[in-house]
DNA sequence: TTGAAAGCGCTAACAA
DNA sequence: TTGTTAGCGCTTTCAA
């Protein structure tokens, strides 16, 4: 069960093995005769020759590896990231390596370092810290990497996202149209970019519309979690604000709003609407089928494949983008109504 | 920028190169001294030595790469299996590939060609079909691979699972206990070993409780889809059949009877009672909540692992494991309930 | 216990 | 257009 390695094939062929390397890599095919490639390929063929990537990226200096690293593949706002990265690099002749971080710190530390070892040409990052030291070792080390998802306050990575302040902006403008004009938040949580983000956002979008001040009118929850989400709610409840919407930091914590509302009586969206954000698969199931901000996760994937791409085999003496942001769009359901008339 | 190698940290220790390697292997360094060894631990250290797995690979004929492939990512079925998958192998010094084949036979041949060309040294795949000419090969190559999910007709690789049959039992000894004896089944597709196994546990459940024969009783869906699900649950309803009770193939085709039934005017679980399978996310917050046999996806993708790993490091001369399955339960909720009482 | 040296499979600079 | 040769960074046999 010996592997046919070039040797082999260039002896079938009757050719040295670095005519026969020649004949197989298509950028350097035209260095060598018709005639000769085409019985190199032939015997390549005939012999089920496969090519070792170590080997040659042990000359070539490259690996043809890229890294993602998410913080929890369970998550389903990463699958579809996932995916569409896979297909843009295997596209591409790269393979992907996926580590899951399980959002520990250290684990992440040592998985980069993997990546690392094994000569990863570039890095997808979905795991951000607002402040993120690993990222700017990283950041310094010259490895070419794109964020996704989430960046860093030094802003030192290319970044690649939803338009995440237009998505709150839709949602507060939705609210408004239908009659809204008392409306909380529950921020997810401010040590991301996306928390900070959104809360920025939304502070903007509901002073745009002369809508009375939001400082007492926010939540934080300390996670994207729905029992955090629920926390959250429960502490907005006890202050007795009144309010007739509540706009959550993501679906997750719009479900923790959901069950406290449930919880004290409070009918959604005949008495109090609510918009999540993400649009994860199934909350058009649940009850009632949550308004929510939809993101291109699949083109977000692909995109920042294709950046980091660009940056690897980049000539370099190109401006390079340093961020990009996707279109969202507002996917209404039944979770938003008018207000209560009374 | 230059990367440390093994040279530089052995030039720092004042040792030869291959003393230094040594030194550094776990499983070598007591060939050499103690103090030797310190020296060259600190070096590497100092110089923030990182090996080269590349050229390790191509000298020890080993990767360190396990492959992984499955058909969609975005199913929330595999983020489980790959997150234990991935632990496992992380822990033991390996690292992950993952695949999806965008559940299409050509796309997961050349994926699979890529693993092998990447040296891979060991493959873990999810996506096997009835019939499966590519694993059939693959057995051939004598590659280790161990399946998940889905077995191959051929059964010539291992697999590790879900107890499935105990899982349809379990569920079809409850519809009885709480009363019901007209139970139906939304087969899921018969190309794969979970739509078999299912079909076949189910007949012989509502044989081994006498109820009635069950020929006419079974639907088949032909995808693992809601749409798929709500077809064969409308072919199943125009043949007008009474019953009282549905398992569905999994939580997804459960998804499309519960929309069928809510398009006849039929309610649930006060005129039928309805079973998933699988256990998805989320699946317990639809309306009814479903009842459903959870599978444990973790800890079957971190024994995929294992089982894996011990046929790439084991000795060979040990009696190979064929398969595992682990154990499952019921997930009692809201979609279930006695039978109309008329 | 350590050093010397060969070689894993491939590519690329150089020579012919 | 093709052959020759060296070497990517590491491990491992052999010798000292």
């Amino acid at each position: 069960m010996e592997r046919v390695k070039l040797t082999d094939v260039a002896r079938a062929a009757g050719v040295h093995p670095g005519t026969a390397s020649r004949a197989l890599n298509p950028t350097t095919r035209d260095q060598v005769s018709r005639e000769t490639s085409r019985r190199v390929l032939l015997a390549a063929q005939r012999l089920g020759y496969v090519p070792n990537t170590l080997a040659r990226g042990l000359r070539t200096a490259r690996s043809y590896v890229v890294g993602m690293v998410v913080p929890d593949i369970t998550n389903p706002l990463f699958p579809p990231m996932v995916r569409g990265a896979e297909q843009v690099l295997s596209g591409a002749g790269y393979t992907l390596v996926l580590t899951d971080t399980d959002n520990d710190a250290a684990t992440e530390r040592r998985q980069v370092e993997q990546l690392r070892a094994r000569g990863a040409d570039g890095l997808i990052i979905a795991t951000a810290r607002w402040e993120d030291p690993l990222l700017d070792e990283i950041a310094a080390s010259g490895t070419p990497t794109v964020l996704v998802n989430r960046y860093t306050a030094s802003r030192r990575l290319p970044y690649v996202g939803g338009d995440e302040r237009t998505g709150i902006r839709l949602a507060v403008d939705h609210l408004v149209e239908i009659g809204h004009r008392k409306i909380v938040y529950v921020a997810g949580p401010q040590d991301t970019s996306t928390g900070r983000e959104r809360s920025a956002a939304f502070r903007q979008a509901v002073r745009s519309h002369g809508l009375p001040s939001p400082a007492r009118l926010v939540s934080v929850a300390n996670a994207y979690t729905e029992a955090a989400g629920a926390a959250a709610t429960r502490k907005l409840l006890d202050t007795t604000v009144d309010f007739t919407a509540v706009m959550a930091g993501n679906d997750l914590i719009a479900l923790g709003v959901l069950s406290v509302l449930g919880e004290r009586g409070i009918r959604c969206p005949e008495q109090v609407s609510l918009v999540g954000f993400n649009d994860l698969p199934m909350f058009d199931k649940i009850s009632p089928p949550l308004t929510t901000v939809r993101l291109p996760l699949g083109a977000i994937g692909g995109l920042a494949a294709r950046t980091l791409l660009a940056e690897i085999e980049g000539t370099g003496d190109e401006d390079a983008v340093v961020q990009s942001l996707l279109g969202v769009e507002l996917t209404l359901r039944g979770s938003t109504g008018p207000p209560p008339s009374d």
